[in-house]
RNA sequence: GCUGCAGUAGCUCAGUGGUAGAGCGCGUCAUUGGUAAUGACGAGGUCGGGAGUUCAAUCCUCCCCUGCAGCACCA
């Protein structure tokens, strides 16, 4: 037998007859680790103990000390231990996979009955139990027929598929927890009693499709969240907990911003407060566009089909819009309009007026565009995903060798907005070429030579997104990042050569004939009611002051002061702060409570020491500190704080 | 859209085959207080909608609507 070098981390070298396993090399260097090992890294690859070495490599012994292997086996092997809990409890259920996620697991089931939240408490207990069992984990390398066998033989018809769908014909790796078996590239812990028994728990129940295709069966998904101990899994918890309070469906009430009501799913009602932040974010986001060149339009609700069968949406958007048919009784003409989903068609109609000429390009077309789209119930969320909502869309109609530029130019602007609505950064995908694309290859070429060099010039790394382009062009998107860690893609920026073709927009040029304009689509905030969604979230629901939609409650400490307290409020109106009086007969702590939940960023309290002073008593959200100083003072420091960033 | 769960007062939720209850909020009165809940009293509900079973339905059954979680979708 051929003999082997194995380097371990310390540089240290072993010499082996090739074909040891990971777990004997653990032993022979110490008997304790090899018991306490669970995996081993083998020249860069995760390696189950049991799996032979045959040839000079670098090997390194895993313990639960090495968290990123030993996250990864606890995960996995806790999904091939629920499943064998569930299978002992029910044993008709069907096994399908069970993969890793982010904190956790998943397993999918087929079950005629449906689990119940009970069922998760009792499979949890079933599955401490199997690891107090400290059943050994054992792998065998099985041929496709054999195990296509076994897997008729046992009825999992699943798996049956599954074999049949992984490529080649290399023989198949099957795993055993005790005697339950299941089929698994691995690698996986060396017995069940080394999953921590208190660091996980299951968590939810839902449906899945097998595959993840809406045409197939409909599986029971049980999710679990595993850590390697118990204080990491309360830690998660209790960021569960966080995550749950910044929901914008929760504090859009506790804040009085906005409601939904089920006469109209997915569309908001928004009160005066959250509208106070949807104003102000438009009126900003209008002036930024101004500076960067755009001229604003503003487009029909309901449009003719005949439109939007030009345009392509009839043909390939058609399900996720708004049909309205006008009735024969209140017109002569019986017409098919739909409700726009999106403004281009709109915006190249306006382009298509008059004669353009190439001195008109760049043209960029900018509207608060109010769409509307019928998008199926289960994905609407709040004020996240919606079916009425209005995006900060434009289109610029150029050149193909105005790309570039104006690629740059957009990145600039959304860099700057981002950046002022607290975002220091984000992150780009570059979506290319689909399958199904209209355009030839040159133009293609080009355009993405062109989008990849602006985004590069503009400093932009971006991560490669293969053959997610729209059909019409690549793309852009950009993706913020928010407080705790979630990505939230926003922005966009698409080039189109396909819809002016469509509409037949052209312009003249220098010599004289007609060619046609490239549209770009962008949008920066994406729709102000997802992007408000996601400043709430973000903050928490303690938005930059100058957004922030009261942003100073004045209270009177005894109705004495009250008129004072009016006089300070018309004062700070007067410098232009979103200012209210709260002259209730209410104690003061009441007050200052109700508005600390409230998220008012600044409260004024005013006694009588405040009138005879002409101060005011300054207390500001999160601060248990309170100031005192002059009204006038205090006037010019919070407007000064209200300005929004552009035009400090 | 699919699977599962849910819908009771403005909000959060309890409850029962004999038409309902709490806390907060709201209103009235008293209280004039110094930075995260002053007290008393009071009003408020076709128990999501429709049909069925039943002497009787908020409760059981069916259909629908809406919401929530996940999946699918997301030009």
């Amino acid at each position: 037998m051929s003999q082997i070098t194995l380097t371990l981390p310390d540089g240290n070298q072993r010499l082996y007859d090739a074909g040891i396993t990971a777990g004997e090399v653990a032993t022979d260097i110490a008997t304790s680790l090899g018991k306490k090992a669970i995996s081993a890294t083998v020249n860069d690859a995760h390696w189950d103990l049991q799996w032979p070495i045959n040839c000079d490599s670098g090997i390194a012994i895993n313990t639960m000390k090495d968290s990123a292997p030993a996250l990864e086996l606890v995960r996995h092997d806790l999904a091939h231990i629920m499943a064998r809990a569930v299978q002992e409890i029910w044993p008709d259920v069907k096994v399908t996979i069970g993969p890793v996620i982010k904190d956790g697991w998943y397993y999918d089931f087929d079950r005629a009955e449906p689990f119940t939240p009970e069922d998760l408490g009792v499979i949890e207990k079933r599955m401490k139990e199997i690891i107090n069992l400290r059943d050994p984990v054992r792998t065998e390398i099985w041929s496709r027929s054999a195990a296509t066998q076994h897997y008729h033989d046992t009825n999992e018809p699943y798996k049956v598929e599954l074999i049949e769908a992984i490529p080649g014909d290399e023989p198949l790796r099957m795993y055993w927890h005790g005697d339950w078996q299941d089929l698994c590239r691995g690698p996986h812990l060396q017995h069940t009693g080394q999953v921590p028994a208190d660091g996980f728990k299951l968590m939810s129940i839902a449906g899945a499709y097998w595959r993840g295709d809406s045409n197939r069966a409909m599986l029971q998904r049980i999710y679990g969240v595993a850590f390697l101990n118990k204080e990491s899994l309360k830690a998660h918890m209790l960021m569960l907990e966080e995550a749950a309070k910044r929901d914008h469906r929760k504090l859009g009430r506790e804040m009085g911003l906005f409601h939904m009501q089920e006469e109209a799913p997915g569309q908001v009602f928004w009160h005066p407060n959250g509208w106070r932040i949807y104003t102000t974010l438009q009126d900003y986001m209008r002036r930024q566009q101004t500076r960067d060149g755009y001229v604003e339009v503003n487009t029909p609700q309901v449009v003719d089909r005949k439109l939007w069968e030009a345009s392509g949406h009839w043909d390939k958007y058609q399900e996720n819009m708004f049909i309205v048919e006008v009735d024969e009784e209140h017109a002569r003409e019986k017409a098919i309009n739909a409700l726009k989903p999106m403004n281009c068609p709109c915006h190249v109609q306006i382009f298509n007026q008059g004669l353009k000429s190439y001195r008109d390009l760049p043209l960029r077309m900018a509207e608060f565009g109010s769409c509307n789209r019928y998008e199926p119930s289960g994905a609407l969320h709040g004020i996240m995903r919606v079916r009425g909502f209005t995006q900060d869309d434009g289109h610029i109609f150029c050149r193909e060798d105005q790309i570039e530029y104006e690629t740059k130019k957009f990145i600039n602007f959304l860099s700057t907005v981002y950046r002022d609505l607290g975002f220091e950064s984000f992150s780009v995908k570059f979506s290319d070429r689909p399958e199904q694309r209209s355009g030839d290859d040159s133009v293609w070429d080009k355009a993405e030579a062109s989008l990849k060099a602006a985004t590069e010039a503009a400093g932009c790394a971006y991560e490669l997104n293969p053959g997610e382009g729209a059909f019409y062009g690549p793309k852009l998107e950009f993706v913020l990042t928010d407080a705790i860690g979630r990505d939230w893609q926003c922005g966009t920026l698409q080039v189109d050569f396909v819809l002016p073709e469509r509409l037949d927009a052209t312009y003249i040029a220098e010599d004289g004939a007609k060619h046609r304009p490239v549209m770009l689509h962008r949008a920066c905030v994406g729709s102000f009611e997802r992007f408000i969604g996601i400043l709430i979230e973000n903050s928490a629901g303690r938005l930059p002051f100058w957004l922030a939609p009261r942003q100073v409650v004045v209270t009177s400490i005894v109705t004495d002061a009250n008129e004072y307290c009016q006089q300070v409020v018309d004062a700070l109106i007067a410098r232009g702060i979103r200012a209210e009086a709260d002259l209730r007969n209410e104690k003061i702590n009441y007050k200052v409570r109700e508005h600390s939940l409230g998220k008012v960023p600044v409260i004024l309290a005013c006694g009588m020491k405040e009138v005879a002073d002409h101060t005011v008593s300054i207390r500001r959200l999160g601060e248990k500190q309170t100031r005192m100083a002059g009204l006038d003072e205090t006037a010019i420091t919070l407007a000064l704080e209200a300005t929004p960033p552009d035009q400090v």
